[in-house]
DNA sequence: AGCTATAATGTAAGCGCTGTCATATACAAC
DNA sequence: GTTGTATATGACAGCGCTTACATTATAGCT
């Protein structure tokens, strides 16, 4: 099994050289006879060696090994980010290693230690709009970890956290899905998921306030829901909202924080017999494999989570320390319609 | 940054002792006086220390990484594989890094190298049917990685690989299905999806025909449609087979390779006026998150995805050689009905 | 031929741990 | 006191590389 790797110098015996020279051929070093690296290549083909990464990395100081936190590579937004990273660690020679948020918000002792003892040469993490009280293991957490490596936030991070980011404006993005609507003629306009304390420019709040005064619409309190991501989430915080008001008061339109919060709207809305989008459009975001197999196809923003995996290694390893922003595009399906003024 | 990082000779000589004695702390050897192994213990929350999983390795020649290899973490599937596997090798204190299919299956100069080079303690690959040819170079690939570390497979594994693995009874399962649907009085049922060579008595194909088999049907060539597990592919695939055939032929219920393969059917189904499930069945496989929200809601087998990746690093740590069966539930939802005879 | 600049190669000291072996100390039995 | 037996601790040699630094070979001069 792993016993018996061939090392430097059964490589260098075998060639007839000493070791350093086998080193500098396997680091591509130019002053390096030819024919000595020809035979020492032949040595390794021969051998079948593999340098040693681990006994590389101790005299290196670095391990060419990345992490990622996040939350649940369930969701498939997650995933997709995943993906982005991994493949541009790859491209760069690097291994991505997946670490549990868990790592981060645990009050045991020192979470961070894993991560720490690996000796990471850089850390993505993937924040998520978290209660108060997480939010502070989570800071201090950050916070030991980039005194060990660099750390690049994905998501939208909230200004006081001083880390290089990249992030959706999701302020532009709600800006714009709330204009989508009103065009359309919606003046109802629900916005479920999300937590409540919201300051950060790039975050959605912001830019649903301003979409609805765009379109000088008073901001409504019973139409916006907090609750978490997810699709159970979504169909609780519809049905409360529709339990809760009068028909006539119903809105018209809702915007889900993401695809998931969506289908639970869907499911919601199915339940209290309103057809989408005939009396019911609804928006969601992150654009998930699922959402053109959805009845009626759903309507989304991609916010080209692959693209902003690769973004946060490529700043990682640059050590740039910019927050970026990245694209966004709102896929039109038919989840959303004109309102229905007709009735 | 991750300069100075504290040492083992740090804290020795910040706690007056040999750096041995620091060792034995650090691994909870008994024979260290109390009163040594508090300054010692001390001496290192003093000065933060977190030993070198590197310098570690070098020595211990145990990196207590594992890796994992997947065609695709995009599908949910991979990500439930995946997530059972990180977790639990987490739980045992192993790292476990994602490496792209294309390790294997590249016909580049070893591709193998990377993984071989990390000194992994372990590596799961999830299997994926495909075309002869690259068969043949994952074969190869696998068979000069179990030289280095220990390999365990998910998924339908030919019994000839011969490797421990971890696979749901794919044949049983599909049996199983048939039957679900010969009840319903169904008789002609599609089978699509997956590679045309199968031979494996776990696979689909066999339990397919002994499902017929059971309810004295005919194995029709028609019904059977090979293909890759894509939404796009399951849609396509329909399509052909529905336009190949007279109406009077077409099938009343499909069973899919998996979920995306079934949406893609839903959709072609809808898109030849189809409904689901009066005139048409569908039943899929993977139980993704999504099913329960298509409409209508997707009948699929559930195949406890995170179990099996669990599963898998338990026999990779454990270096057991068997191969393991998992179990697996037919969620009933609303995409097959009884057979619509009235017509 | 003698001497120097340059290129090619070797020597050896780490990197931060583990683990073996040797040493030191303490205490009991003789 | 001596010897014996634990028990606690230290010294040190690796692990498989990288990387100064030292050494040697080669070529280019005068």
């Amino acid at each position: 099994m792993n016993s018996d790797h061939t090392t430097i110098y059964d490589i260098a015996s075998e060639a007839g050289v000493s070791i350093a020279t086998v080193s500098r051929v396997l680091r591509g070093e130019t002053n390096v006879s030819p024919a000595t690296r020809e035979k020492v290549q032949q040595a390794i083909e021969r051998l079948n060696y593999r340098p040693s990464s681990i006994a590389r990395g101790l005299t290196s100081k670095t391990t060419h090994s990345l992490g990622i936190i996040l939350p649940k590579l369930l969701n498939p937004h997650y995933a997709m980010i995943f993906t982005g990273a991994q493949e541009e660690a790859r491209k760069l020679g690097y291994t991505m290693s997946l670490f549990p948020w868990a790592s981060l918000d645990t009050d045991a002792y020192n979470p961070a230690a894993m991560l720490i003892e690996r000796r990471l040469d850089g850390l993505i993490v993937c924040v998520e709009y978290s209660p108060k009280d997480h939010d502070e293991l989570v800071r201090e957490a950050l916070n030991t970890l980039r005194r060990y490596m660099p750390v690049v936030l994905i998501g939208c991070v909230p200004p006081w956290y001083d880390f290089p980011a990249v992030a959706c404006d999701n302020a532009a993005m709600m800006r714009r899905i709330v204009q989508y609507l009103t065009r359309m003629g919606h003046e109802k306009i629900a916005l479920i998921g999300g937590v409540k304390e919201d300051t950060d420019p790039l975050r959605r709040d912001v830019g649903y306030e301003k979409g609805l005064a765009d379109a000088k619409l008073p901001y409504t309190a019973s139409y916006r829901v907090f609750g978490k991501g997810t699709a159970e989430a979504g169909k609780a915080a519809l049905d409360q909202m529709l339990d809760g008001l009068k028909r006539e008061y119903w809105p018209t339109a809702v915007i889900a924080l993401n695809d998931l919060v969506a289908m639970g709207c869907m499911q919601s809305a199915r339940e209290h017999g309103l057809g989408i989008p005939e009396q019911l459009s609804v928006i969601g975001c992150d654009d998930l494999f699922c959402a053109p197999y959805l009845t009626p196809p759903l309507t989304s923003v991609n916010t080209r989570q692959q693209q902003t995996g690769a973004r946060a290694v490529q700043l990682l390893l640059s050590g740039e320390q910019k927050r970026e922003t990245t694209d966004w595009e709102l896929m039109e399906r038919a989840s959303c319609a004109p309102v229905h003024t007709g009735i």
